[in-house]
DNA sequence: CGAGTAGTTGACGTTAACGTAAACGTAAGG
DNA sequence: CCTTACGTTTACGTTAACGTCAACTACTCG
């Protein structure tokens, strides 16, 4: 198999911080945070499309304000094993936690957004009539 | 007027602390920051109705993950005065990037809320054929 | 008047999430 | 072989957002 393959693609540390407009040492420390566990090739780190992946969704984490604690916690919910019945209703608690969380962080999303376009709506208004008060003066 | 009457009342540090569940600290910071300015009575800080919906909205910022100075930006935006053109066509322009943000992060959202939700069906469905397995144990 | 409660400023401590620099290894190119 | 580019670990520095503590003031209650 050819490393160009698609979908068997590995990265450089460099590489792949580059893509994602972070720094080497971001990766390495969500390496040791727990985030990401790149192969090794000698001491270099080598990352796939898995690695990849994950990477997006900590950095959806950081832009919804999320703590690398709460994003490894909820890896943990896609990772975990479905083993045992006291194990899956654990994850069903958590998970119905993060959707209620999700939830209220939409509700002030859309109240920020309502905020945001009344304001809009306000100051087009008002340059609106700035410039049609100074219409006036011009044909005056 | 009285102090009581509705609309009028007036809060310490402490009442407005507890009812929104943080620290004297906090808005000590806030206020230092910018995003708070209460009135004062003598040396001690009296928060009224205005001050109250201020705070509303720091802690709903936070709660999207933003940072007081970004939040203090967005205070800006209510308080600029509506005096001249320039001013009104950089406001718009601002108001109009918080808007894309906050559209981006409802993606994110959305896009987070639905692999909650998949995980969820996945994890209720393997308990259910779990508990299944186990009522035919039972019943052998 | 003395104790308790709530407020004040000032200063130092703490945690998370990196930035930055030092000292070193390694593979490619001229 | 020497330089350049890229990687490694280790460790200390920095910023934001508070926590915590000390020392002081002011009011109220018994």
């Amino acid at each position: 198999m050819k490393q160009t393959e698609p979908g068997n693609r590995t990265y450089s540390i460099g590489e792949l911080a580059e893509e994602f407009g972070v720094t080497s040492r971001a990766l390495r420390l969500y390496e040791e945070e727990g985030l990401l566990d790149p192969q090794r090739e000698g001491t270099r780190r080598i990352y796939n499309e898995r690695n990849r992946v994950r990477l997006r969704l900590i950095l959806r984490g950081k832009r919804l304000g999320w703590a690398l604690s709460e994003i490894r916690e909820s890896f943990d919910l896609y990772d975990s094993d479905h083993g045992e019945e006291a194990q899956l209703e654990l994850m069903l608690d958590k998970l119905c936690k993060r959707h209620e969380m999700l939830v209220e962080q939409k509700k002030d999303i859309d109240n920020a957004l309502a905020d945001v376009e009344r304001l809009t709506n306000d100051a087009s208004q008002a340059l609106e009539e700035l410039r049609s008060g100074q219409r006036k003066l011009r044909h005056g």
